[in-house]
DNA sequence: GAGTGGTCTAGACCACCAC
DNA sequence: TGGTGGTCTAGACCACTCA
């Protein structure tokens, strides 16, 4: 573990990695591993979906326990970045898996069952980030970014109006072809192409009143209520890569969530 | 630890509860004391914001080594069942708390920082169960309910109008007087005089149109969109203990979100 | 200083999976 | 059969709290 400076006995005293400030701040060994994992993630040395190496071999890289790397990755997979699987082995989460293909959709049915949305992609251009779109991208205003605008269809009705905003500079090849192509989920398509991993979300909820152009667009009358989800999407190092504003229609679905 | 039967000796084989169906169904021992600690929350041998006898005490007492004991009650921190405090001892996760007193309330102003709503309370009477409300309840139609409809306001201004269903049998002193005494969070009543613990909750949301009763409540003129929360609330065992409608004005609020 | 949870290690064995 | 993660133990020491 190159990190780690301080010589160490088995079954001894305080770990840490060299440091010259006041109150060198502990943190324990299974955190540092924490870190080193990540930065592997993000490197893109083991990449989505693939196996890392196993608890043992990690140990021996990193001169900890099998213990340790465990502990780690214990925390990885309850955020969700890895996946054990008993037997075979721990794996870059992705979004690719059919358990986890949707992950980030909490709309729902009323009748129960999972969400079976069609897609119509109704636009895709490349344009300046405005000041607000930039602020929750972290770019600076007129830098290039990827808007999306698209419908979600349930049996043929619309129910989701979604537009999308990208940074350019790193979904360059992005196109209304390359949208129109793929056949699995959004979050799917940037892994495999883009190396751009979403691992978690926030979103803000509001109702409002359809304007004249979402109205027509989801077949409903103007002033009719909608759900306003504002998304913001961020990778490892809680960079935000993707603004998104769903209006969707709840008449016969809803947005489910868990309190815990 | 009673429940278990096989004899063991120290790092030996597998050990097992007594169970003579086929396929004894393998569960591990930390499994097996996160239940009796369960059932130790729920009978209230331990009551909310008290603290737990210590890891090395309930080894002793289940005849378990301390990690295992550690290990369930890691589980149950992570549900936020207890929680745990360095030199101090494990607790009993409570709402009295101030980290935890509104911790299922997503309503976040705009402007940033917590919410802080006044209530008013409207109404709070005893009746009998709508079918609706007997089956979220898992109730019979026309067994008793306690019904308490509110307003939460934000600088004088409604913006929340809730209403509430709690089974009868449960809630039995709760009258308009008790909730017009109570000063702190409604969980928090619902703990210390009636011992019902919510331990988590669904939501489903939905936007719709302000009927008038509601919009005259809100100061709204009718049709204007509002969010709709439906909330149903579960104590241990997964039983559920209150339904919850709440219609909430987001013209200077949101609902909050974490996606993970 | 005594007691609590938190970290780390080492070793044994089990459950699951693939070859 | 061998490799992976999963469980369990025992023991040492650290960080934190409070009297």
């Amino acid at each position: 573990m190159p990190a780690r400076t301080a010589s160490r006995d088995p079954a001894a005293g305080t770990v840490q990695v060299a440091d010259a400030g006041p109150t060198p701040a502990f943190s324990p060994l299974y955190q540092q591993i924490k870190v080193l994992l990540l930065r592997s993630l993000q490197v893109g040395e083991w990449p989505p979906g693939s196996v890392i190496p196993s608890e043992t071999e990690l140990a021996g890289r990193y001169r900890v326990s099998q213990g340790t790397v465990r502990k780690a990755i214990d925390e990885m997979a309850a955020e969700r970045l890895l996946v054990r699987r008993q037997g075979k082995g721990t794996f870059v989460a992705t979004h690719a898996a059919a358990e986890t293909r949707y992950r980030f959709l909490r709309l729902t049915p009323d009748a129960g069952g999972p969400a079976r949305l069609a897609r119509q992609l109704l636009d895709c251009r490349r344009m300046r980030a405005s000041a607000e779109v930039a602020r929750a991208l972290e770019l600076k205003a007129g830098e290039p970014v990827v808007e999306v605008r698209r419908l979600l269809l349930d049996g043929g009705q619309p129910v989701v109006l979604d537009d999308l905003w990208l940074p350019g500079a790193q979904f360059r090849g992005l196109s209304a072809e390359t949208l129109a192509r793929w056949r699995g989920a959004l979050y799917e398509l940037f892994e495999s192409e883009f190396s751009v991993r979403m691992i978690r979300a926030e979103e803000k909820i509001r109702a409002l009143a359809a304007d004249p152009e979402a109205a027509a667009l989801l077949a409903l009358p103007p002033g009719a209520p909608l759900l306003l989800v504002e998304r913001r999407s961020f990778t490892y190092g809680e960079r935000p890569v993707e603004l998104r504003r769903g209006l969707y229609r709840t008449e016969r679905h809803h947005y489910r969530n868990e309190l815990s």
